[in-house]
RNA sequence: GCCGGAGUGGCGGAACGGCAGACGCAGCCGACUUAAAAUCGGCAGCCCGCAAGGGCGUGAGGGUUCGACUCCCUCCUCCGGUACCA
């Protein structure tokens, strides 16, 4: 009930005060639960809504509530539209900020990141969020982990996991990196900074390359366009031609060794002067001439540390040296010499290369530092003798070859195929396709993981743990302390087993894994998460999944989201799962930075704590600003001014709801109508506001637009005012608007709205029912249209006056009473237009003269 | 360099090719108050003008169109990604 008091001879209502509602509403609503989610429901539609869940690093800052709250709004939305919506929580509580806390304040890691779950999760609920609980996984629980290690297992028999030595990108804090956790141009680490170097090191790897192909489709999926781009720029596919070389004969070397290398220009294979090896090519201790050994050496030593010393400089000078042996050239027997050279990445194609210094700007500058030869073979037509300032790589039309022998004329894109098939009937040559990404590498030299669950014995080898001695437990009791070592191995206990195929000792991998494979199948593991015996729960995961949309940031673009691709690829081919995609519908909002601009973080001390604003505020307030501020997309700065307008927006449709016949003195017309208007016309008017507003508001939930959906509730309250204490106030259109208000706020204000939705039906003697349990309102088209409009009206495009006609004009009738305006007559001070334009219906009109 | 995204009042930001600046913040004026806060009403892009009114305005310059913040071309600035990928 509405309790009043009398003071100061007006009556006067119950102020809004959120601290006293809002933790009311979030018990009873668990009490109730409201958010469970029965997922055997048949009847309804499913609706599965995922948010990246978070790393727990502590407190919730603001930047959780930002990517948080439209969530929690949009699962609201799809609640009132009879869908059964599910929106799990977890926590990825495995990782690296966690074992430094923990080694920074002696304390276990797993006490660290319990102790900072438990304080989440009380924020979490203080936004009034509707997770299901139930649903909770906690990465870092032997029950969830075991299965990671049960999936490598799986990936392990099916050949998609292996082993292998090769450089690997190395931090000194953190072990073995995965390339895109190696960030900027100067390499260092995404989560310390350090320097990155290279090591050699036999680490473990997922056979993600088998995707590769299948990655860079995204049909069917409602992805960002710049997600999809990065994605394919990092898969990095390259269209071209393998291509054997020969190693001529020498005092050093028989000769005949093949050496392959990658083009993607095979149309300049005559122009090829010299040939270059990457470092780490296995070819190049066997190539190189016995006068040259030292200088070689010398060489390979310098850039094996290349990243550290020269890591600033991008478009450094090119280095290299002669091997002092040469290869023959397919296609015309030449002999060029070949080179080591460090611009020749290893990992990548062949890690070796034909140069073409006239039509590759790399290879024209080793070749001009070098004094090598730079031969023209692609031509646009009237360049042929026009000599090179350059590498000549661009494409012109009608492009030819030029001093490629009988190729010579043809042209160029045709030549290349030509060359590619006489290659291929030589065995010298084939089309070939290359990609950028790599397998993953995920075996990481730290404590707080998953352990990798393999054992290595001196007679068997790689020994799988059975998968019924699984989970391999993380022991508790470690010192975990860095000091480049694996903790795990300092764990005698952990470390020596016997073996289990054949009973002698042996040691376990101290590896553990990259936290990205915990966050590769967590959304699975949401449906059941109790489950044993086996990972998933097939029924359900065939029902529910894939996700129907997946919301978070999009940092992580070719991390995380793509990681979560192969990995469900993987799953799909040992047969665990039906679908070929994870997330049908992805969103990234974007990222909310401190009051500096940089990005939030307790080191920069710019961290928003949102306890301190809930406490002054309340929790729909901030949820509310947080989706006012701007686009979800954008981010951008956090800046409080403007919470006060929010909180204004709120105490006032506490006010309309409850008090709508009240006034205040202030103003000057209260308890009038405005002019011109009659309690029909006011009715009128009061519909077509709440109905225009239902659609654009129900428009802007759909398409995600949070900002304007606040202003046009805005805008509505802001009409009720004008109407509030007149005639119409509290009547059958003034409780409809209101009605319309309450409900299309909810999922954005969840707790305001739930009292004063209690309270309404309360006081019209109906039973409690939650307003986040009623369903979405229907807009009436008929209510939207209203008896007059105004038409703007242009000269040359120019305003010059609006005209207020009949909604129903005919667009002759319409000139008419436009041609009729005195402003408009005036301003086309006698002249007759030469042209009307009626735009869109009669919405605008514009009049050409001159 | 390459690939994305973005440039609109003092500020955050609105605007199916059709009234640029909705909504809000900050500001100013007024009402209420002994007063202040809170609340309510109003003004408010810039320039000229007492006003009516006019001119100029969406990073810069061109173009398409009756009409361009929106589409096309060239360029500038900022943010994110990437880093010799042959």
């Amino acid at each position: 009930m509405t309790q009043t008091s009398e003071q100061g001879g007006r009556t006067r209502i119950e102020r809004y005060d959120p601290a006293s509602i809002e933790p009311r509403w979030q018990a009873r609503w668990a009490e109730l639960g409201l958010y469970r989610t029965d997922l055997h429901d048949r009847e309804r539609p499913r609706f599965y809504l995922l948010t990246m869940y978070p790393y727990p690093s502590g407190d919730i800052h603001i930047g959780h509530w930002y990517i948080i709250t439209p969530t929690d709004a949009i699962a609201r939305f799809h609640r009132m539209h009879g869908e059964n919506v599910f929106l799990p929580i977890g926590f990825d509580a495995f990782g690296l900020p966690a074992e430094n806390a923990a080694i920074k304040n002696n304390i276990n890691p797993r006490d660290w990141t319990m102790r900072n779950i438990d304080n989440m999760r009380r924020q979490l609920r203080s936004m009034g969020a509707t997770f299901d609980w139930d649903s909770e996984v906690v990465t870092a629980d032997p029950e969830y982990y075991r299965w990671n290690q049960w999936f490598f297992l799986q990936f392990l028999k099916a050949g998609l996991a292996y082993r292998t030595t090769s450089a690997v990108d190395w931090c000194p804090n953190d072990g073995t990196l995965a390339r895109e956790q190696v960030e900027g141009v100067d390499r260092h680490c995404w989560r310390c900074g350090a320097k990155v170097e290279k090591r050699d090191l036999a680490q473990w790897y997922l056979k993600v390359t088998n995707y590769a192909d299948e990655l860079l489709d995204f049909s069917g999926l409602q992805w960002p366009e710049p997600i999809k781009t990065q994605q394919t720029n990092w898969i990095g596919r390259s269209e071209g031609a393998e291509v054997v070389f020969e190693t001529a004969s020498s005092p050093h070397h028989p000769g005949g060794s093949p050496l392959r290398v990658f083009t993607t220009r095979p149309d300049t294979l005559f122009g090829a002067t010299f040939m270059v090896l990457a470092p780490e090519h296995p070819l190049v201790a066997e190539l190189t001439a016995p006068d040259r050994l030292a200088e070689v050496g010398a060489y390979l030593a310098q850039a094996a540390n290349r990243t550290e010393i020269d890591r600033l400089s991008t478009d450094r000078e090119k280095t290299g040296v002669a091997l002092g042996a040469e290869a023959i050239n397919p296609v015309n027997g030449e002999r060029i010499p070949i080179f080591v050279a460090d611009y020749v990445l290893g990992s990548y194609g062949t890690g070796a290369i034909m140069a073409v210094p006239a039509h590759d700007e790399r290879d024209y500058a080793f070749a001009e530092k070098f004094g090598l030869p730079i031969r023209r073979v692609v031509a646009a037509p009237g360049d042929e003798d026009r000599p090179l300032e350059g590498a000549y790589v661009a494409h012109a039309a009608g492009e030819r070859l030029v001093d490629s022998g009988p190729y010579s004329g043809q042209a160029a894109d045709e030549a290349g195929r030509a060359i590619v098939a006489e290659l291929a009937s030589r065995g010298a040559g084939k089309a070939a396709v290359t990609y950028r990404l790599r397998d993953w590498l995920v075996s990481r030299q730290r404590y707080w993981g998953a352990p990798i669950p393999v054992i290595y014995c001196d007679r068997d080898g790689i020994v799988p743990v059975p998968e019924e001695d699984l989970p391999v437990r993380l022991p508790d009791a470690v010192d975990y302390r860095g000091s480049g070592e694996n903790p795990l191995g300092r764990d005698e206990a952990f470390l020596n087993v016997t073996c289990p195929r054949c009973g002698g000792p042996a040691r376990r991998e101290t590896d553990t894994m990259d936290t990205f494979v915990d966050s590769s199948w967590y959304w699975f593991r949401y449906l059941s998460p109790e489950k044993a015996g086996a990972p998933i729960e097939r029924a359900l995961v065939d029902e529910w999944t894939p996700v129907d949309q997946y919301t978070g940031g999009s940092e992580h673009a070719v991390m995380h989201l793509l990681y979560a691709r192969e990995w469900t690829k993987m799953m799909r081919d040992i047969g665990l799962v039906a679908q070929d995609e994870p997330f049908k519908r992805l969103f990234n909002q974007g990222q909310i930075l401190g009051l500096d601009g940089e990005r939030m973080s307790k080191s920069r001390g710019n961290v928003v704590d949102p306890d301190d604003l809930v406490a002054r505020y309340g929790a729909d307030t901030i949820r509310l600003f947080l989706m006012f501020m701007g686009p979800w997309d954008q981010g951008g700065p956090w800046s409080p001014t403007g919470i006060g307008g929010v909180h204004r927006f709120l105490n006032r449709v506490w006010t309309l709801a409850l008090d709508p016949h009240g006034s205040d003195p202030g103003d000057k017309d209260a308890g009038h109508l405005p002019e011109g208007q009659g309690a029909a016309e006011a009715e009128a008017a009061l519909r077509s506001a709440a109905h225009r507003t239902l659609r654009g508001v129900t428009a802007d939930y759909e398409s995600f637009h949070f900002n304007t959906m606040v202003a046009k509730l805005m805008e509505l309250s802001n009409t009720l005012f004008r109407y509030r204490g007149t005639e119409i106030a509290g009547g059958a259109a003034w409780n409809e608007a209101i009605r319309i208000l309450l409900l299309t706020l909810a999922p954005a204000a969840p707790h305001i709205t739930e009292e004063l939705w209690s309270r309404a039906r309360a006081a019209r003697g109906e039973t409690w029912s939650s307003i986040h349990t009623a369903t979405w309102p229907d807009v009436d088209a008929s209510a939207v249209v209203e008896a007059t409009r105004e038409v703007p009206v242009q000269v040359n495009g120019k305003l010059r006056d609006l005209v207020v006609v009949p909604t129903e004009t005919s667009d002759a009738e319409l000139e008419r009473l436009v041609l009729a305006a005195p402003k408009v007559a005036a301003a086309l001070a006698g002249r007759t237009p030469r042209r009307v334009v009626i735009a869109g219906g009669g919405r605008l009109v514009n009049l050409v003269v001159g």
